[in-house]
DNA sequence: CTGGTTAACGCAAAGGTTTCCGCAATGCTT
DNA sequence: AAGCATTGCGGAAACCTTTGCGTTAACCAG
């Protein structure tokens, strides 16, 4: 086992002085005389001192610790944003501690227990897919300790959260997908609980309107959002009937799948179906063809959760607030038809 | 800020009790009456009694805290491996606290002493492309403060690491291009002294042997492995006399931007250039035409990591062991010639 | 010479847990 | 009935830091 650093202890003993001395002294307390002050910082600098960070949270009552709870680790969306509250954290000489849900309501409910055990000083969270329902975060609104939630948020009107334009983003590219020529727009949705799920949806009927597009049901499928059932979903919009010229995927997983299978078919992207995504830069612009995409501002989403979280630490009594990012149309070769 | 959690202390009092027969009690000691046992077990369940690790930790000299440095979170090689080492913690009771170094030398050595302070009982780490000396680390030797290397490693007669078997899997690679007809093959490099960069070297080369084809510098080129650096190498490549057939990157980021280069000169993959890169699962299939790279088991890297790690902090003394990965080469469109 | 100020430091408590040791009361043995 | 072991619990130290307050000695003014 590693040897014990120096402790304040370690160091009066050593000067034959008090603890509280050298704790004062290290501070530049007026009341120690310039010259142990001066014995004595150069002790500690010698010896490496650095307060034990246990000691200090047990007597001030802080971690200095924030809670992260993802559904997975993985996929560049959530380490990019993770990235973010990094960033912010960091600034305010907080450290994360990262815990994912692989979309499990079970293990999300497990790690707010564990997180909450370790005494994190709040957490920024991002629902699973599976959560529809939210009494695990209930001590944390009675005990009134600091949480934020982004994109995949519930409990809005209690709670302060960060999420994307949703409605407008989901608009936009259903009236991008029209001005291309597309007329049989189809949506793969995600878990109809999901926020996100539900204003892509309200934002891809909008659109339809302002396009003067009927609303068909049989355009619409869902899935779970992994991209198994994402194949799936789009396997069954290409043998229905209902014969799309263009489809919107929720989120990159499902975007990626449904390239796969259309291209596993045969059909040509965008001319046979126009293909636009919800995700962020990276991967969309390795594909072939490149994905258009509404592109996720993810490390700022990540920072302005953590902003968020500092403001309910700072900020007690606070009333919650919903930051709502803009995202941005970025379009590609998925979607832009030659005629 | 959030209200104290219930301590021993508080439920001593509550019962009329002394704080040793509470702590007793919930250990089931059996100095303890059972109907003492019994009436404080349940005011502890009421309460939701939960240890204060803050405590523990002060009186254990223990935190359960791994301290992870990584170059970055946001490429999937990382986050893959992060999820590896949080899976192994995770069943240690540990959490893991995750520092980015940003490829940088400065924020590396910085991210060291900072989760030092913060009294992680070690450090896993994979090294900064900068990163060529290693005074940073002496503090940990010297105190026998556990610490594991991966993928980017150094000072492996004293450290215990986990690595990709390399030199084969370069070799492999080189001979599959040969394979494919391929006989002007260049290597793009990274930072000299990283042993992923000089190990790869090295397998390219005795593959060159293997096949029978001699070593031209000119099919040699280096970048660091940034995106923009690596386009320019490949545009070294493709404008120099060398007039390579194929082209092997050293990792992902080098891999996608010699893909993309190639592309936008026109130039047909595989037949013009063939390309290999050194990557893992996710990113190789979504990009046109797929890429045959050498697939890393990342997610075990991390879990191998972590295991070294358990087996220092269980087991001081023990002398320091290399864990070497097998790879597999999994080959795609990208480099296999029809003809 | 005395009362008071001040500089410079020590004491102790608090934060939460574990564990060794001690103590009282009870039950048993002889 | 005296002596002893056992049962059941409390006290206190240790882990480390901060901080309000108490203490000491020196010094100065009156």
């Amino acid at each position: 086992m590693s040897k014990r650093l120096v402790s304040l202890k370690d160091m009066a003993k050593e000067l034959g002085v008090s603890i509280s001395t050298v704790s004062r002294a290290l501070k530049n307390h007026p009341d120690i005389s310039p010259e142990m002050t001066a014995r004595i910082q150069q002790l500690a600098c010698e010896r490496e001192y650095s307060p034990n960070p246990l000691a200090m949270g047990l007597l001030k009552q802080q971690t200095k610790m924030i809670g992260v709870i993802v559904p997975d680790l993985v996929t560049h969306f959530y380490s990019s944003i993770i990235s973010g509250i990094e960033s912010i954290a960091k600034q305010h000489g907080y450290y994360i501690l990262i815990s994912s849900s692989n979309e499990s309501f079970e293990k999300e409910t497990e790690s707010v227990q564990n997180l909450l055990n370790t005494r994190v000083e709040g957490l920024i969270v991002c629902l699973s897919q599976e959560t529809s329902s939210f009494e695990h975060f209930e001590p944390l609104l009675r005990n009134e300790i600091p949480l934020v939630f982004f994109d995949r948020v519930c409990m809005t009107d209690q709670v302060s959260s960060v999420v994307a334009n949703n409605v407008e983003a989901a608009r936009s590219i259903t009236c991008h997908f029209y001005e291309n020529g597309c007329r049989r727009i189809a949506y793969i949705a995600g878990p109809g609980h999901l926020n996100i799920s539900k204003e892509r949806l309200d934002g891809y009927w909008q659109g339809l309107k302002d396009c003067g597009l009927k609303i068909d049901p049989d355009l619409l499928e869902g899935c779970n959002l992994s991209a198994g059932e994402a194949i799936k979903a789009t396997a069954r919009l290409l043998d229905s009937g209902a014969k799309p010229d263009a489809i919107f995927g929720i989120n990159d997983t499902v975007a990626f799948a449904a390239m796969k299978e259309i291209k596993r078919r045969g059909l040509q992207i965008p001319d046979d179906i126009a293909l636009v995504g919800f995700t962020d830069e990276f991967h969309a612009t390795v594909v072939d063809p490149p994905l258009t995409s509404i592109t996720h501002p993810t490390f700022e989403m990540g920072q302005e959760a953590a902003r968020l979280f500092f403001r309910q630490v700072e900020n007690p009594g606070a009333p919650p607030v919903q930051a709502i990012l803009k995202t941005r149309l970025v379009i590609r070769k998925s979607s832009v038809r030659k005629d």
